[in-house]
RNA sequence: CGAGGUGUAGCGCAGUUGGCUAGCGCGCCUGCUUUGGGAGCAGGAUGUCGGGGGUUCGAGUCCCUUCACCUCGACCA
């Protein structure tokens, strides 16, 4: 790109609203620019940046033996009924109406798309396995939108999905993705960990998340480095307790005047918060639940969920905490409840714990497992840093990371929900397996820069740099530097570099500072040098600056950009 | 959805108890000087003060309303 002409601009200072250091730098150097919440302009730095993750991404994909097209953004509402995911989707996807009121949809995710696409071309078991993917514009109305790229409600997605015949089929497809994903983020030079997840909206049988390390990350990561045990918090396996030994007492009511919080309480008592019991009262699917925890962890609603059997979990509101508990908020306990009551392993290991009274201003002193009734118990809570698990082999510290790519195993979710089947080699007709696979270009993006940035510059990986080399013109009034200038624009360009000439009547610092902050790999300033025949390469990553002579400059380029 | 906050020039901001032509820095335009790390001097342009309504002789400022954006929360009863 020639600056003297093409969109280019930076802005001096730091923008309002972009809380991250990506989202902050990146409009600064002009790449990208808010036009609502969660939805950015991509300019054409940016998008340059994109487009090469893209190109990384693309290639491996193919690499992969995927095969690419392009589904629609716009999708009748009836799609996602047909797999029950309208609902499961709810207020966060963006719905609209067309001329003659048919409810459509602005797609969120495609595995039913490519379910009925797949329906066309697969028959029988010679048309197995397969696999499609697109570059596609997702949108999901996100009640917060934030960090710059991060989390957005128009993004591009880069997702794959596989077609098998059977689980062993799925393994060798899903293999081939998960190592697909290493080598894109690998060449991105992207810092991650890959984490087991939750499977969540999508169903399914396994989900695996790629997590670039980073402090905003949203996601926490337990880790465990030396067995290489790395679990996202939401469904991290906890330790199950050995039961307490301690000798049962019988129950006690105790009046505890406006104590409502475990804090209080706790405080109230003078006991830990390991003797308490916490009863949060909750809406499975619609209907009012309990779930119990110790006071001092935290419900993983996720597991919660899973133990429940429940597609959908939310706190309930007040006035149904009320009616269950026939008490105010704050003092819902076990006793007495007359809903399915789930308990978390270090409940089920509990003596004489402390529990609200479903009464104003009551708590009960001593309560055990015997004196009510739990419906089903299981691991319902979040570990905590420092804990060991059979799973991790040794305690477990957290990370945070930004999820930029997600792989499943959905199994036959989408084929059944779908009418996706093949016919067997013995005449039988068999549902289609399936995984599916995301990448999010935007978020690798964003992680890169969060991941790579200084001094209000951004450092690129070599691989994705949007500007390979920039070539700075000192002073466009002289003619010989303009002249040395623009010959190697020219040559540069046929060599297929990524290149920018900084032709601005500008001054050399205003031109070094841009360069800098778009974070141009290679600098080739043209200035004084000229007047020996000689200009000075400098690479973003180093201070160092190196001479040489004008016929030199292309081989030493190349030899640099490792063309 | 709950609580708080912010909307004033392209960007970042100030604007007193309501007061007369609405300011500052950067950027932009013109001229001169300068010219290797965000130059200096002089001159200049640019505003539906988020929108609507109201109070008042008079509103950027007070009131009502609405929109947008940001932060925290929306799990701990």
């Amino acid at each position: 790109m020639r600056l003297s002409r093409d969109f280019f601009y930076t802005l001096r200072e730091d923008v309002r609203d972009e809380d991250s250091a990506s989202g902050n730098l990146l409009t600064r150097a002009g790449m990208i620019r808010r036009m609502a919440a969660g939805v950015y302009m991509m300019l054409p730095l940016g998008l340059k940046a994109m487009e090469k993750i893209d190109a990384i991404i693309r290639e491996e994909m193919v690499r992969a033996g995927s095969v690419e097209l392009r589904m629609p953004a716009l999708i009748p509402e009836d799609v996602y009924i047909a797999s029950g995911r309208r609902e499961a989707f709810g207020a966060s996807m963006f719905a609209l109406k067309d001329r003659g009121g048919r409810p459509f949809v602005l797609g969120p995710t495609h595995e039913e798309l490519f379910a009925v696409a797949a329906r066309q071309a697969i028959h029988s078991y010679k048309d197995l396995p397969l696999s499609l993917f697109q570059f596609q514009t997702k949108y999901r109305d996100e009640p917060r939108p934030r960090f710059g790229l991060i989390r957005v409600r128009e993004f591009v997605m880069k997702d794959a999905y596989s077609f098998d015949l059977d689980l062993e089929g799925l393994d060798h497809s899903y293999q081939a993705m998960f190592d697909a994903y290493k080598r894109a983020f690998d060449r991105m030079e992207i810092k991650y960990a890959i984490v087991t997840a939750d499977t969540g909206a999508m169903g399914g049988l396994l989900s695996e998340e790629f997590q670039a390390l980073c402090p905003i990350g949203e996601d926490i990561l337990v880790m465990n480095e030396e067995s290489g045990y790395a679990s996202n918090l939401e469904v991290a396996a906890c330790p199950k307790p050995e039961p307490s030994t301690e000798e049962h007492r019988t129950p006690r009511a105790v009046p505890t005047p406006g104590q409502k919080t475990i804090e209080d309480v706790t405080n109230f008592f003078g006991e830990t918060a390991e003797r308490f019991v916490k009863t949060l009262i909750y809406m499975a699917d619609g209907r009012p639940a309990a779930f119990l925890v110790r006071g001092d962890h935290e419900i993983s609603e996720v597991k919660a969920m899973k133990l429940a059997g429940c597609h959908e979990l939310e706190m309930a509101p007040p006035e149904v905490v009320e009616e269950v508990t026939r008490a105010p908020v704050g003092f819902a306990g076990p006793i007495g409840l007359e809903i399915p009551i789930y308990a978390d392993y270090s409940v089920m290991a509990m003596a004489n714990m402390i529990t609200g009274g479903n009464e104003a201003d009551m708590h009960i002193v001593d309560v055990n497992l015997e004196d009510f009734q739990i419906t089903a118990s299981g691991d319902i809570r979040q570990i905590h840093e420092g804990e060991t698990t059979p799973e991790s082999g040794g305690p477990v510290h957290f990370r945070r990371g930004i999820e930029i790519g997600n792989t499943f195993k959905l199994g036959e979710k989408y084929s059944m929900a779908m009418d996706l089947f093949y016919t067997d080699s013995d005449n039988q007709r068999r549902p289609v397996v399936m995984g599916s696979y995301g990448i999010g270009p935007g978020r690798c993006l964003a992680a890169i820069v969060e991941q790579n940035h200084a001094d209000g510059r951004i450092f690129w990986p070599r691989a994705v740099a949007p500007i390979e080399v920039a070539i700075v013109v000192v002073s466009t009034k002289n003619e010989a530097q303009v002249a040395v200038a623009e010959g190697l624009y020219e040559s540069f360009q046929q060599a297929g570099y990524d290149v920018l000439l900084d032709d601005r009547d500008e001054r050399a610092g205003i031109k070094f500072n841009d360069m800098d902050l778009i974070g141009a790999w290679l600098r080739v300033t043209v200035g004084r040098g000229v007047a020996e025949g000689k200009v000075e390469l400098k690479l973003a990553s180093s201070d160092d600056v190196e001479e040489v002579a004008i016929a030199d400059a292309p081989a030493r380029v190349a030899e640099l950009l490792g063309h």
